[in-house]
DNA sequence: TGTACATCAGTGAACGCGCGTTCACTGATGTAC
DNA sequence: TGTACATCAGTGAACGCGCGTTCACTGATGTAC
């Protein structure tokens, strides 16, 4: 096994002519450039490098770097729509549910900063692909459902303008709270401390003045 | 004049070997290809070939891409905070004034999406350059003003963290919606409109029930 | 169980492209006398 | 008013770079018999 001759491009996880297992390799490798170099710093032959591939292998499994990166962001929307669906379970309380939602949204931004600017920059994606679409939209009905039973504790039976309105509101601040955040907008409120521990003892609040 | 013989290289408004208004030339190119291709879309030949200019002309004015890229941030965050400035001086109520500012922030977005994008995108921009913290800083400061006068006319003087808590939700909720907007997540709600109907009709009450 | 062969998943060299930056240069302008 | 000359603001060719994509190819795998 060990003594097996390796092929000169070879890299840690590889081992002969086909790698195997090249297409999560590559989603992989893809997420580590994110992370390193946002989305603009992606480059799929980097890609390929990463993954231990020559330049032209990727072409074997997704059209483009545009349709690797489709990929990225589906599997990422997925993974937020997980997260939010984990955190509206949490609490009996549905304003306090909404709020841990926010939170869970900005969280996962922070943590997954590549693959969240990629989310939301569109021209680096297939476009008008409808896999994103309806990842994306998972991910809104969630946040509409959580919404949804927030108004419902108040007034009996919400209509769909007001929870459209109330949507609108609570995404646009998780999102630009999460976008300023990952620019260094708050860098000097900040200050010492670290950018997570700034994000729990400021923004429950920050929803607190929106959910009342 | 007219007969006057032209360089070869010549365009519209150049009459001679020297340009005359190269450095204003090159900041308006480099905002027509912001507007076209974004912040990502943007190189110091194509704006130097927009100018009418050989590649390395630029160099003369601006230090790199960079320091151009600066240059028209530094402008964006003047004109933001005019904007802001201007939006917090209509109106005699608090409220109406800090949610009218709301609007301002997001129109500004919208009407020039280049220019806004560029400005929350610190890898294009000179890293840590004092200008650019003025300039945001001086943004922050008619937003921070704004809510101060609302929340003073509720309680009789504000605590700093009360203020500095609502600017946060405000700056987030306005920014979200700008930056969802400018990625084009709410064209499923806007449909046929335009999208900046779409704002007057949705954001004022979406920031009412944040300022109520 | 062995063999022939089609298919799959890679290679690696080559293409043309646009980029930022450099270099020696030169035309135009402004100033000193 | 005229002239010499320094300085300024451009030119355009060249550099090396990394990119996405193409191409003819080949090693490995799996299947039919």
């Amino acid at each position: 096994m060990g003594a097996k001759r390796a092929p000169k491009g070879s890299v840690a996880g590889r081992q002969g002519y086909h790698h195997g297992n090249l297409r999560e390799a590559l989603i992989d490798a893809a997420e580590s450039i994110l992370v390193e170099h946002g989305p603009e710093g992606f480059s799929l032959r980097e890609a390929a490098r990463r993954a231990g591939v020559s330049p032209a292998a990727p072409q074997h499994h997704f059209s483009s770097a545009a349709g690797l990166l489709t990929e990225v962001a589906v599997l990422g929307f997925k993974e937020l729509t997980d997260r939010l669906r984990e955190a509206n379970g949490r609490g009996k309380i549905a304003r306090s549910r909404l709020i841990e939602q926010g939170v869970a949204y900005v969280r996962f931004a922070v943590a997954h900063p590549g693959r969240f600017q990629l989310m939301f920059h569109h021209r680096k994606l297939l476009p008008a692909d409808e896999r994103i679409h309806a990842a994306g939209r998972a991910a809104y009905s969630e946040l509409e459902a959580a919404v949804r039973e927030y108004l419902g504790a108040h007034s009996k039976r919400p209509s769909d303008g007001a929870v459209a309105a109330m949507v609108l509101a609570a995404w646009s601040m998780v999102h630009g709270f999460a976008q300023l955040a990952l620019d260094g907008k708050f860098d000097e409120m900040v200050e010492g401390k670290d950018l997570s521990s700034f994000i729990d003892a400021m923004l429950p609040s920050t929803l607190r003045l929106l959910c009342r």
